[in-house]
DNA sequence: ATTCATTAGTTGTACATACAAAATAAAAAG
DNA sequence: CTTTTTATTTTGTATGTACAACTAATGAAT
């Protein structure tokens, strides 16, 4: 008696490893970039909002404050962004070196998205990821 | 211009955001038995095949072998499995008190999909379990 | 204006996870 | 039956992520 069917019928089972297979196929695509996915979707972030808040951009990427801050001090080391202090909150800003990087960032979302499409479809993607989104905003409000 | 909505289109950053937020729900179900829901898996794995190759278990669970030495280790810690090396393979088996703990990890289990159910709708977390697995499935062969 | 509460950010610590390299054992090839 | 190859596991190291506790700054209430 082998039934380890279970896992496959467990949402938080399936989608965490979702996230772990396609972690690697977007790191790939984003390795020409020398960073993985969410350093440049933070870089896209403060380039589309120059001085965004580090609460804002903790909130968009929906991770940690604790884990947005070690984002932004590796990005920092990298001569990537910019802290500035306001009163109690620090804005972020890209460097030049960042906003040079815009259109390998580009690229490479590019990249992945298109690779995805190859291989699911380009409806199929569309719609996963819509669900996808729509459930973890559901699940967010509980 | 603050134009975020990619992050919104992104099928590796929607179905991370995913994990990290369910991976919380879960893990509060799970609390009560002390494990965290990974651990708890592996154990009924364990339980549903005792003798079970350290192998087997990493693909079951979608994991690299060395993630899954560590969770190995941690549970031995705990006397919850047990090792025997049988040649160049590692077998792994449950203890007693593993035993005893099975229907703690099926009230879990079944505690977690029910919260999930009542928030989604049964139908709707039906249908994106499968969506999302089978996603991950395409993604994987290629 | 002083005290109190709230908010933003940082730091210490811990865990999940992976990759690459090393160790070990089995199997295959000569 | 020795050598080479392959398969399984472990170990060293690195990264992403979180929580709890702390610091610092703002805003509110007396």
């Amino acid at each position: 008696m082998a039934d380890d069917r279970f896992l496959e019928h467990c949402l938080f089972f399936t989608a965490n490893r979702l996230g772990r297979i396609i972690t690697k196929i977007a790191e790939e695509e984003f390795a020409e970039t020398g960073l993985t996915p969410m350093y440049g979707y933070l870089i896209r972030l403060a380039i589309g909002k120059p001085g965004i808040s580090q609460k804002e951009l903790a909130e968009k990427l929906s991770i940690a404050s604790s884990t947005l801050t070690r984002f932004v001090d590796k990005l920092e080391a990298k001569k990537l962004v910019k802290r500035r202090v306001s009163g109690k909150t620090v804005q972020v800003f890209p460097t030049e070196k960042a906003i040079a990087m815009e259109e390998a960032l580009l690229r490479a979302s590019h990249n992945l998205h298109a690779r995805l499409d190859a291989i699911l479809g380009k409806e199929t993607t569309a719609a996963i990821t819509e669900a996808v989104l729509k459930t973890s905003k559901r699940l967010e409000q509980n």
